[in-house]
RNA sequence: GGAGGGGUUCCCGAGUGGUCAAAGGGAGCAGACUGUAAAUCUGCCGGCGAAGCCUACGGAGGUUCAAAUCCUCCCCCCUCCA
């Protein structure tokens, strides 16, 4: 129970999270009146867990908000195997080399939204206990649980089998059901939650644990979020949005989020943020354009998570600097701490690149220019870009594509460059 | 192990000797319209400052004036049989 007196379940529910439970009033009432422990497992697939993550993390932090006990599980063993839910294919298998650097970095990042500090939450690896399998036992002990008739019916198999599915992965199941009797019996564990893809590992692992323990445990999993269109969350033109900042910079980070479709916004709030509902629900009077109060309150909430309240402001004041974003009007959001005026104007967050005088000296090509501080991936494309007339010098558009950039347009040390409507750089002029 | 079908550009997918930097769709970029939204319409969409050249159709060789397309070997995937 928080100050608000909500239980855990009643704050994850009226915030979106959940899409499934196991058993409805068993965990309603556990959430109500016992700490419970609890766990999600994330993938070190990468050195850095993007904003698909996100809604699994920000479940952890409502239910430490809320006096549970979290375990962040990273897949160190897990990864070795693949899971195949919800893929088409079979992923790349990464060394263990690979997945260890990578459980490192995503243990680092984890710890920015939950403090794992002494009983407050847990961080694990599974490769603790999984590499250390035996097989024969494993097959002995744990493959005798499983019904292969049942797994072959499990949503997340039946995909694969149209198109292939091999043994390792096959297992996957057998290894992520493990996890979560292990921890149910070392740690207490008795709530699985994660993606809904996670669905039938979810079960699997309540149905060993019923089997080997005989003893009851739960799940839950959240919605898999697609943007309002149908498009997956996470990808722009530059790619995924990673929480690393030096993946993704909180500039921007917090234009992925500011740029979130007008029909998510409220959805948005309720998963990436921590403002109360109340306030939430009092966005929902704004309308056409008043609504981009709201996506500014998101993107400031979202990278101030994930980045720092210093980060966010800049990237707040850059929004304001570049696209002109009007303050966010006092009686709404209360409790967000982003600026309210203009006046403590922080822009640094724009990205920018360094050049010497010399370095300009006689002028550079724009198009030339355009590729070199890397707003097109080629000079073939800075050259359509300024063609097709989306390329600016200090606000002014580029009519020729070889046009002489240099010292003349150098203003108040500085040289402001922008591709469309939305991609600023400025270079520094030393 | 046997038989058959496949591996094409970011993704899906057409192409089966020159007209192929490769149809079509999706994604993406830019423009118009807007509200840093969505939808719609238009243009672009491998690299190199033009001609032209270079790189690319699983990998390695070969045939040919010419190969994504034909041949040989290899790797990987799928289906059926064992």
């Amino acid at each position: 129970m928080n100050m608000s007196g909500k239980s855990a379940y009643d704050v994850l529910y009226e915030r979106g999270f959940i899409e499934q439970v196991t058993d409805e009033e068993p965990i309603q009432s556990l959430l109500e009146k016992e700490t419970v422990t609890c766990y999600i497992g994330f993938d070190p697939t990468a050195a850095s867990l993007h904003i698909g993550s996100l809604v699994p993390i920000m479940s952890l932090v409502h239910m430490q908000r809320c006096g549970h006990s979290p375990i962040a599980l990273v897949g160190g063993g897990t990864a070795l195997i693949g899971d195949p839910s919800g893929k088409t294919e079979m992923r790349r298998i990464l060394t263990r080399d690979e997945i260890d650097a990578n459980a490192e970095a995503i243990k680092k990042q984890l710890s920015q939204y939950l403090d794992f500090g002494e009983g407050k939450a847990l961080l694990l690896n599974n490769a603790d206990w999984l590499a250390k399998l035996n097989y024969v036992e494993f097959l002995r002990d744990i493959g005798r649980c499983f019904s292969v008739n049942r797994m072959l019916a499990a949503e997340s198999y039946r995909i694969r089998l149209e198109t292939g599915l091999n043994f390792i992965e096959f297992n996957y199941m057998l290894l992520q059901s493990y996890d979560f009797y292990y921890l149910c019996k070392h740690y207490g564990c008795i709530l699985q939650m994660g993606g809904n893809d996670q669905w039938g590992n979810i079960v699997a692992g309540i149905d060993l644990t019923r089997r080997l323990e005989e003893k009851k445990i739960y799940g839950m999993t959240f919605p898999l979020l697609t943007t309002s269109q149908g498009h997956k969350m996470g990808k722009t033109e530059k790619g995924t949005v990673w929480l690393d900042a030096a993946l993704t910079t909180p500039y921007d980070y917090f234009q992925y989020w500011i740029n979130t479709e007008d029909a998510d916004v409220k959805r948005f709030l309720g998963l990436f943020t921590l403002l109360p509902v109340e306030e939430i629900k009092e966005s929902e009077k704004l309308v056409d354009s008043e609504l981009n109060m709201a996506k500014a309150v998101l993107a400031f909430e979202a990278t101030k998570i994930t980045h720092g309240q210093g980060a966010a402001i800049a990237a707040w004041g850059a929004a304001v600097n570049n696209f002109g974003l009007k303050p966010v009007s006092p009686n709404l959001f209360p409790s967000s701490s982003i600026p309210r005026t203009s006046a403590d104007l922080d822009a640094s967050a724009i990205p920018t690149v360094e050049k010497t005088r010399a370095e300009l000296e006689g002028g550079i090509p724009a198009f030339e220019l355009f590729y070199d501080v890397d707003l097109c991936a080629s000079k073939g494309e800075a050259r359509r870009l300024i063609v097709q007339g989306g390329a600016y010098v200090n606000g002014r558009q580029v009519e020729v594509f070889d046009e002489k950039i240099g010292e003349g347009n150098i203003e108040n040390s500085e040289i402001h460059l922008r591709k469309g409507k939305k991609q600023h750089m400025v270079i520094r002029v030393s």
